[in-house]
DNA sequence: GGCTCCTTAC
């Protein structure tokens, strides 16, 4: 466009400020001060492909009069291409014109608006339509829930309601996606009758956002009961249901799921493959994993980033790092989430300077900047790899504002967990009183931690009755908390920690081991008595104790929180479900194989200590991934140092 | 013309 057409279109677009009142007068302000045209080279237009487009914009500058169809198409293509500028434009021509645009045209201008995240702007168009239908209402009321603002839109749809204009299935999937949190399921609820009233409850979009609304408020059932009555299912529907059950920590229920859609003939996308990976990172189910990611690169599908990041997660959580980082070194395009997850791989497998060096690759590239997330992986990532300063200077940083991201109460966490674990308690137990929040369960519980592996029994003492306090109903707190007593001798005050565990009939989280074999998940609990093979395993695991003993194992018998006969103290200990699981691995696996142990608490002294005996007496590399941390175990040593 | 599922950390 030449300098002449330029100076028309800005007279034109000036003149518009007074003759029109139907646009308020903020708008045309806004407008006009857009009016200058962008160099035309940089134009997003200016790249389209379209002739005929390109035409019509020009002609639309120009001050060419425009007719329906022109305006549609103009403004269809500023909503793909998001041309912010280009789409002020067509509605300033609209201005200036003296055009009237039908409700159609005006809904496309608000969607247009939305899309280019001009939320208030999009209001002005919806405010000044005179006869609002249901398309208008639902353009509407997706762009606030699309951009966060959920009770924008819920408060919209009940003004709908009001009005008197029936929302169809469109509506009912767009504003169902506003409901999230304990106030969400009320409104989900109510929302679901109405839906079943108008008879909308058959339809597959409007299925699919009530069922994702289900398991987001944690109602995993009623989400598996909407997807069981659905008429039809689609990817998206049967993705909103296995991405349920991986979001809640139904690991195997997902997987299982997937593999019987797939079955039944489902073709999954890039969403339905990141969800699965979610629930097979959490079971660190390799060969699922590897499936997949072969599946993924079969079908050849686009290298989306969510899809690559949640690949890059499960070959970290499933104990190969080299994968993972083979994947995020060929990426294109990297998100805050790849180099994050990358980070976290580095940490939870104890290799501070690695994750150390990505993070400096990160600085430099200079691409995406780091969020909270971020330094939380950085921190603990140092604390695990015993890396004190290097993590004391990283936080450093971040008090002095010199990273963009202020440190919360987490990152302050981890600094306490960085001190214990390097054994300077009375530091860190000072860094807890001077720190500007209020310390948290998990803060007190891991500076316990800290007093029990360095035998601080003082102050260990002190934290473990403020821990108590906030979370009574934790029993991993008093098992500590009273071993700790136990190892300096103080039988009395043990007896008034186990009495009161007793009391508040505190229940623990069951533990439970499994390990995968030919893609099927075995699962063992303590003294496990289901599990088909049992005999075999029992019989196993009393073969390899007598090996490991043999060899120098001492069973550690402070790991027994019951208070029975030191005989019967050892016998507990072989019933741990990950000796089981380590059992059953070595009876079925062929030798050399490395083996690959999950467990859904922390890893207990004992059994890390009998793992270590075992790698080196049957020749095996240990894989051992626990709540916190990957353990990885060869000739008797273990990548954590001991310390976990 | 306006719909649904999405990866990291606790």
């Amino acid at each position: 466009m030449n300098l002449k057409n330029i100076q028309k279109c800005t007279s034109l677009l000036n003149h518009s400020l007074h003759i029109f009142s139907s646009t308020s007068n903020t708008m045309i302000r806004k407008l006009t001060s857009y009016s200058l045209p962008p160099n035309s080279t940089n134009s997003k237009f200016a790249i389209s492909n379209s002739n005929l487009k390109q035409a019509l914009l020009e002609m639309a500058f120009q001050g060419t009069e425009m007719k329906f169809e022109g305006y549609d198409l103009l403004l269809n293509e500023c909503v793909s291409q998001k041309g912010l500028i280009e789409g002020q434009r067509v509605q300033a021509h609209m201005i200036k014109t003296q055009y009237l645009p039908p409700v159609y045209l005006r809904n496309r201008l608000i969607v247009f608006y939305t899309k280019c995240e001009c939320l208030e702007d999009a209001r002005m168009v919806f405010d000044e339509i005179p006869e609002r239908n249901v398309v208008s209402w639902t353009a509407m009321i997706s762009g606030y829930s699309r951009r966060g603002y959920a009770s924008e839109a819920l408060v919209l749809f009940v003004e709908m309601l009001k009005s008197g204009i029936e929302p169809n299935e469109f509506t009912f999937a767009t504003v169902l996606t506003s409901c999230s949190g304990v106030s969400g399921l009320l409104h989900g609820r109510q929302i679901h009758s109405h839906i079943i009233k108008l008879s909308f409850d058959a339809h597959v979009y409007v299925g699919s956002s009530l069922l994702d609304l289900y398991a987001k408020t944690g109602w995993i059932h009623e989400a598996r009961v909407v997807f069981d009555g659905l008429p039809e299912r689609d990817v998206v529907s049967c993705t909103a249901i296995i991405s349920g059950y991986a979001q809640l920590g139904f690991d195997e229920e997902a997987l299982k799921l997937f593999c019987q859609l797939q079955e039944e003939g489902m073709i999954s996308n890039y969403v339905t493959y990141a969800s699965v990976l979610t629930a097979i990172s959490g079971l660190a189910a390799y060969e699922h994993g590897r499936q997949v990611h072969s599946h993924v690169l079969r079908f050849q599908l686009p290298s989306y980033a969510v899809l690559q990041n949640s690949l890059i997660d499960m070959y970290s959580k499933c104990g190969n790092l080299t994968y993972s980082r083979r994947i995020f070194d060929n990426m294109s395009e990297r998100t805050v989430i790849t180099w994050n997850t990358m980070l976290v791989g580095y940490s939870k497998h104890g290799r501070g300077q690695d994750a150390v060096k990505v993070f400096e690759l990160m600085r430099e590239e200079n691409k995406v900047l780091p969020d909270k997330v971020t330094f939380l992986a950085l921190l603990s990532a140092c604390s695990h790899g015993g890396m004190e300063n290097r993590g004391l200077e990283f936080f450093d940083e971040m008090v002095r504002g010199k990273t963009g991201v202020e440190p919360d109460i987490g990152h302050y966490g981890t600094v306490v967990d960085l001190l214990g674990r390097a054994g300077q308690i009375e530091k860190a137990f000072k860094f807890v009183k001077d720190m500007p929040f209020e310390p948290t369960g998990a803060i007190w519980g891991s500076l316990l931690g800290a007093c029990s592996v360095h035998q601080n029994v003082d102050i260990g003492q002190y934290v473990g009755s403020q821990l108590l306090i906030i979370e009574p109903e934790n029993a991993g707190n008093y098992v500590v908390l009273s071993n700790l007593l136990a190892s300096a001798g103080r039988w009395n005050e043990v007896r008034v920690v186990r009495d009161m565990m007793m009391e508040k009939a505190i229940t623990k989280e069951p533990g439970k081991s499994w390990i995968e074999l030919d893609k099927t998940i075995h699962t063992f609990h303590a003294d496990d008595r289901s599990h088909p093979q049992k005999e075999e395993v029992a019989e196993k695991v009393r073969e390899m104790s007598v090996k490991v003993r043999e060899a120098g194992y001492v069973p550690n018998l402070s790991c027994v929180l019951y208070d029975v006969d030191e005989e019967q103290k050892g016998k507990m200990l072989l019933g741990h479900s990950e000796k089981l699981a380590l059992a059953f691995a070595l009876m079925c696996t062929p030798q050399k194989r490395p083996i690959r142990v999950m467990k859904n608490l922390r890893i207990c002294v004992d059994c890390h200590n009998f793992a270590k005996f075992v790698s080196k007496i049957y020749e095996r590399e240990i894989y051992l991934r626990d709540k916190s941390r990957y353990h990885h175990i060869v000739d008797g040593v273990c990548s954590c140092g001991n310390y976990w």
